[in-house]
DNA sequence: CTCACGAGGTACATCGATTAACCAATCGTT
DNA sequence: AACGATTGGTTAATCGATGTACCTCGTGAG
């Protein structure tokens, strides 16, 4: 451990290891990259010097030279509120990063509170070259940032029903409506005929994808959705829609709501009005983060495998970065998952 | 808009800024970097042209040749389970990312598994030049990363009580088991008499401090804990401690939790037991999570400002890093915030 | 008139790694 | 023995921005 001895903060370049293992830097170069032609002695002799020394190349100056930073963005827009999104993001962020650690690539976080904000520091990601690729979550309508990111000439891949021939492709599961689906129809089996959808914020793709998946479900049962009340994903949203629900002459005997976590904030409602969930009224998530798991009743909800979805984005987008990666679209569909929030219709 | 008429990807480069301009690069330099000697009217020239063409420097060769990347590292330790951390982290990284944007810095996130794998990353996130600095959070008993990451020369702040005569500064808030007693506090002048502490994993220092914390203000009473349960912070040990408790002779009338995630395990756990939380068992939780104000009953919990203090570490390591910053200490302390889920000692 | 000086810029080396082009042995072949 | 091919490397240019040393004017003083 001659290593402690060395004044810290003094990096060593690759002529020192060229030098340690008597070599030009050029061949060290070769034996990092597996390029070029050198016998195995010398590489092995490179590499043993490197470890001594503890020299990995340069990052910038891979960088610069390569232009390639070997690492992504991902920018996350928290608006006012934070509710719903952070754990999602959590598991988002897992999957990501399963895929970029064992290539040695890195993720550059971001929060943005804004559209021209967020637009804004995609420019300046590209104009100062610091990321070679960007993954896009919360595709909206008109959503300007395939094109923006397609000008810049950055990759990116964007989360939302798949679709390879869009400027950029999207990755996320099949059928993304089925779990919905899924949800109304135990709901009906369970002699619901009340049911109202509590919403995400309407420019927001997978907003309107579910809310059709509930209304079509309902229809095929020939029946009509109790109400459909659009949120920003804010606890005063959700509280206040569940309270207008709750309020009704005739109320709802289900409720489905776009994410857990304002499902939550729905069970808190509903219990605050007196109500026992499942018992008098029944709830559904979308999302099954963990903490759903967790409440009394445990949450029946929507499991739509975020973390496997984020690994997929992340090997789509190394493979765009050139990366030698099989880029596997993510199996499956969101499923449900029944728990204790849900129970026959009463009365 | 001529610039959409450009080849995407094709970065424009100093050189064509300068010519552009009709100076040299050096000028360009020095007009962006505001140093050297140069009249208003040709800076004014160059920054038109540089924003004519979208020109920023590029990050890698600044970064080369100032040896300063301006991104800073926050490593994540995720263990087996996820409990607990996530939300947590959360506030941590909008904190931080509060004073990062507006100047420039980018956060490089990482998750890891364990000791190993932390330590190992930093080292290569040195060796390659990657970060300017990094942020450590959990502070542990017998930390090793202070003296590695000195070692490695690389500036650091920990999480944790405030002691800047450390190898290594630590930012957090004074006084850190004052919530804790503030709690206990709360407890007795509500009348119980048996109470108990859920705490998180021994070896990080904050679960000695506030164990402490709460033994000594139950000891100022002339009472003694009713059971201390440490846990790994996972699901199945907190609910396993709640049973554990709950199934005693004589039951806790209150338990405090040493996060909100765990105390939200701990309701569940309650409710399903039979018992009606704030009325035959009261809850306190730590962190102040927004999840705590959507339960029914809300969580009494302890406020410690995440995301204040986070902001302040990153202050602290800019300033580290030779950035001008004044490195203000987050005031105030922990605080209790009451809400529903604790109430009088049952009968 | 000449010289010193400052204002305003420029030329060039440099940061560390990569790679195309090149070169010196060695080997097998006829 | 002579020659092409192969092996195992090396040399030098390059990526883009930065900073030091230097140069060139115009001006004011002596």
């Amino acid at each position: 451990m001659n290593v402690t001895s060395e004044r810290p903060g003094r990096r060593p370049t690759i002529k020192e290891v060229a030098a340690a293992a008597g070599v030009s830097t050029a061949a060290v170069s070769q034996a990092f990259n597996n390029k070029g032609r050198l016998s195995e002695a010398t590489r092995r002799r490179i590499l043993d010097a490197a470890l001594e020394l503890g020299w990995s190349p340069s990052a910038p100056a891979a960088a610069l030279r390569n232009a390639r930073t070997r690492s992504l963005a991902l920018v996350v827009r928290r608006p006012t509120d934070v509710l719903g999104s952070d754990p999602h993001f959590s598991e988002l962020i897992t999957g990501i990063e399963g895929e970029l650690a064992p290539r040695g690539y890195g993720l550059l976080l971001h929060l943005v509170s804004g559209d021209r904000e967020e637009n804004g520091l995609y420019e300046r990601l590209a104009a100062e070259g610091r990321v070679d690729g960007a993954v896009l979550t919360d595709a909206r309508d008109d959503d300007g940032r395939p094109a923006l990111l397609a000008r810049l000439g950055l990759p990116a891949v964007l989360l939302g029903s798949p679709d390879d021939t869009a400027v950029v492709p999207r990755v996320g599961l099949r059928e993304q409506g089925a779990g919905i689906s899924e949800a109304v129809a135990h709901l009906l089996a369970l002699g619901h005929r009340r049911v109202a959808y509590v919403s995400g914020p309407p420019e927001l793709q997978h907003t309107r994808v579910r809310r059709a998946a509930f209304e079509d479900a309902l229809r095929e049962a020939g029946l009509r959705p109790f109400a459909v009340l659009p949120t920003d994903f804010s606890e005063r949203r959700a509280v206040g829609a569940t309270e207008a629900l709750l309020d009704a002459a005739e109320r709802p005997t289900a409720i489905v709501y776009a994410n857990d976590s304002m499902a939550v904030c729905g069970i808190g409602t509903a219990q605050r009005a007196g109500l026992a969930v499942a018992r008098d009224v029944s709830v559904v998530g979308y999302d099954n983060l963990p903490l759903g798991s967790w409440l009394h009743p445990r949450l029946t909800t929507v499991d739509q495998q975020v973390q496997r979805v984020g690994a997929a984005a992340a090997r789509m987008l190394l493979s765009l970065c050139g990366e030698p990666v099989e880029e596997s679209a993510p199996t499956g569909r969101p499923r449900l998952v029944v728990r204790e929030s849900t129970g026959p219709a009463p009365g």
